[in-house]
DNA sequence: TTGATAGTGTGATATTTCTCACAAAAGTTC
DNA sequence: GAACTTTTGTGAGAAATATCACACTATCAA
């Protein structure tokens, strides 16, 4: 049995192509002008990195096109991926304007165009406008909000349901309907979905074949089809979709 | 061995005392007026709930005295902790100044004395005062990355690595120095600690003990005293404290 | 001071997850 | 299309963590 039309319409980013994406849902017209202005752009290849770990916050980064992974690497050699972003997300990692330094690496995993902006430049703006400095506080409480959720599905239902919870995210975040069910329209390896939600490649490799077994997924050309979403959401407790807000259970 | 001098001085409480707390220590004295202006007071005892999950976040709480826990619970009766928070936070969940609801619970633990502030007036002060908005930025900028801090400690280094953490980060915001290293000024039971890094009480007791017979940890009047530091620091791959700020690595 | 209640400590066992080892499959390059 | 390289799949065993059961200890209120 396919997903049913409602949450297709809802759940998937096809309807949203046409819409607003990512940070400019949240601004206004003329906000968002503002914000184009005082970017430059910049064009980043596959496997480059924006920023590493440690450097300085210099600056903001809009992403325009292209997929972008946020990870943190330990001295082991094991990553851990904060966050996978798109086509509209803003990428910015600072506590307020004065020097401090990243948190984590952002990778270029799918060719990108970005905007480029001065953390001085944003601080004026900010200052200048005081509707877009709100605009501004409540994507950043958005953001925040993200974060906490998608922590807690990861600490809470043990490894499966950080699984299911991701998948869920990834169909809000880079879902495509299809006759199928919900087509995940991103590439990532098992070693990469693993570095995402804690755990080791093997793992994620037995727990795929299980929903596969299941039903509940499918794979076609190295994208992964949610067939069955009901079945994802019992495994990480997911309420009902009237519930859960959409903006919120996302990458 | 005590911990050093140094670490004493930077990593407790008792020199912030005579200073500036929370959120005032990254706002304007003249902007902290202004905040203080709006809010009016509320005194709520131990056991007493500010908000429950799902309810409107019409308000938000500074908190001037006691203890709060903000407290994320499943269907199954599993809780999670997601903050302790203390003199000085500000207890803040929204996307936006739109109506949205409450992700957790807040739950005193410790008799408080709140100021209670009407989103829409902080929205008017915000708006009006463009330094403060900025200030406000640089706040909600540092939450978030204590909370991403936080969750990647609790899902990185397995449960010791995760409890570990969760004292040092315990220390940072909670710490007295005393003669035999820093004392935890908190009272939690086995349980809730268990409820902050998604563990069960069997486990953090083992944990516990564990730490307890190799010096780490001793234990007097129900209070954590941290004897050394470093044992924990290499549980969690905590770096030297000059990379990470400390600003950060608190509860 | 005595129950009642909440919290702690611990063994035995089950379950989950990781680790290691290696084979098969898929994708890339020349 | 042969030779690489990367990714996937899977078994066996180890390690980490949870579960259950129950005794013990501390706290608190009458």
């Amino acid at each position: 049995m396919a997903v049913n039309q409602l949450e297709l319409a809802s759940r998937t980013k096809t309807i949203n192509q046409t819409e607003k994406f990512g940070i400019s849902a949240y601004i206004s017209e003329e906000n968002n002008n503002r914000l184009q202005s005082i970017m430059y752009t910049k064009l980043a290849a596959a496997g480059s990195y924006l920023f590493w770990d440690g450097d300085e916050t210099e600056y903001l980064y809009y992403v325009r096109s292209g997929i972008i992974k946020l990870v943190k690497s330990t001295e082991e050699g094991r990553d851990m991926t904060m966050s996978i972003v798109q086509k509209g997300d803003l990428i910015m990692e600072m506590n307020g304007f004065h020097v401090s330094l990243h948190n984590f690496s952002a990778i270029v995993i799918e060719d990108a165009e970005v905007g480029v902006i001065q953390k001085k430049d944003l601080e004026i703006l900010l200052q200048r406008h005081g509707d877009f400095a709100l605009e501004f506080m409540s994507w950043m409480g958005l953001m925040h909000r993200i974060t906490q959720s998608k922590f807690r599905d990861l600490l809470m239902y043990g490894k499966p349901g950080a699984l299911a919870s991701t998948l869920i995210r990834m169909c809000n975040s880079f879902g495509i309907a299809c006759e199928d069910g919900i087509r995940i329209d991103l590439k990532l390896t098992n070693t990469e979905l693993a570095e995402i939600i804690g755990a080791t490649r093997e793992s994620v490799n037995r727990m795929l074949s299980e929903l596969k077994t299941e039903g509940t997924i499918t794979v076609k050309n190295g994208q992964i089809i949610v067939q069955r979403l009901s079945n994802l959401k019992g495994k990480c407790n997911c309420p009902s979709f009237l519930v859960c807000p959409l903006e919120i259970c996302r990458m």
